[in-house]
DNA sequence: AGCTTTTCTGATTTTGTAGTCAGAAATTGG
DNA sequence: CCAATTTCTGACTACAAAATCAGAAAAGCT
């Protein structure tokens, strides 16, 4: 039964399926899809290549397989926002980030996909806006929306101050290489340091007077 | 005189070389070093495949030459924040965030590119590094320390905060198609408020009361 | 105009990679 | 332990794209 990529019983097949998904998503994180090659994937999987066709129909189809595993990821990162969904909109906008942080450094192939993927457009962009991140970031602007009208956010647009807020949150994280190379510097030693940053400095520049008070309270 | 790539006089040559350059130069930043063919650059340059061989050693010398033609853009920046270096640094700061945003507005190519590189990291990153970026990154980390010292800024890690600073400033350029397809909506339309934004909200996110009052008073 | 140099093209080679297929090896179920 | 099934491999094809080259066309010069 090859060729469907879905979450079958502890088989074998299964067993290799699941690591050639992690090879690639790695993979396919760090140089895009085009620069990686079946060959790559299968050799850092330690099989041969057409085992990569016997499991996964073709690249594409290994592409999506190995970002629904991202999936559940998601799906519990929405239930988690939906479940502080009574609180003021401000508090739920710094739980997602908080949220956001937290995934994006425990899996560092995620925004460096939507990067890569988002700054190119095409149908890998449509499919990840409709299966993995379409409803949450519509979700994410909805409630900056509320926290402008309720007076705790500056008025820009919350689509741009959604999608500035994540770029600017995983911006250090993707550009990992480039730290290296530019500063010598190793960011992921300074994890917290960093969240912190996003949460107080960049999240607290979009607080009106209003909001900085409200969050103050909160504490 | 071919494969130098570099800026002669007028010749019927160096029309072309500099057609070439153009295209090439869209295309990477769009697609990434991989997805550009030489031959999709020949059509949409209207000459011959072999007519890059002419003039570029080959595609890794393509890359180059049409990153060189940003050169003179990233020196004209340096001149300008350089201009600025008796005025106190979070005053340099400001000017240089707003050149950054007026240069990625302009050439969307080269953030589009530093992120592709900076993500994947390898030789063409160097070169970025060593040619383009390097010096002015690290000029710019430099006054970040200095507004730190001062009292203006909060007090993170120079570096995170001037990559921070400028991912949160392209986020939303970069990923126009995302923009697009998740909120059907188009930033280029919204640029003042864009960089109102981005220098009020983000900028001002890091500022100490120190550094807002010091702002204030500069206006 | 006639010669030289620059600029470019058509045809071809070379290379790297996606995808196919027959059959071997391993695994599973009876 | 044997047969059926799943899993995987080696050898291969197909193809797209980079790079090469001989020579044609164009431009420049005297």
């Amino acid at each position: 039964m090859p060729h469907d990529g879905e979450w079958a019983a502890t088989t074998k097949g299964e067993a290799t399926a699941a690591r050639i998904r992690a090879v690639a998503l790695d993979q396919f994180s760090q140089l895009g899809f085009e620069r990686v090659t079946m060959g790559g994937i299968a050799k850092a999987a330690g099989v041969s290549q057409p085992a990569l066709h016997y499991h996964f129909e073709d690249k594409a189809h290994l592409w999506r397989s190995a970002m629904l595993g991202l999936r559940a990821v998601i799906q519990e990162e929405e239930r988690l926002i939906e479940a502080a969904a009574d609180a003021p909109p401000l508090t739920q906008l710094r739980v997602a980030m908080r949220l956001f942080l937290q995934i994006s450094w425990k899996h560092p192939a995620l925004g460096r996909i939507v990067a890569l993927e988002g700054m190119a457009g095409g149908e890998r962009l449509e499919w990840l806006d409709r299966h993995l991140l379409g409803a949450r970031n519509r979700r994410l602007a909805a409630i900056a929306a509320e926290a402008v009208a309720a007076g705790d956010l500056l008025p820009y647009p919350p689509e741009q101050m959604v999608v500035t807020l994540q770029t600017a949150a995983v911006g250090v994280i993707n550009l990992a290489p480039l730290m290296r190379t530019t500063f010598d510097c190793d960011v992921a030693a300074a994890r917290e340091i960093h969240d912190d940053m996003i949460l107080e400095a960049v999240l607290g520049g979009f607080l009106t007077e209003k909001g900085r008070r409200a969050q103050e309270e909160a504490q």
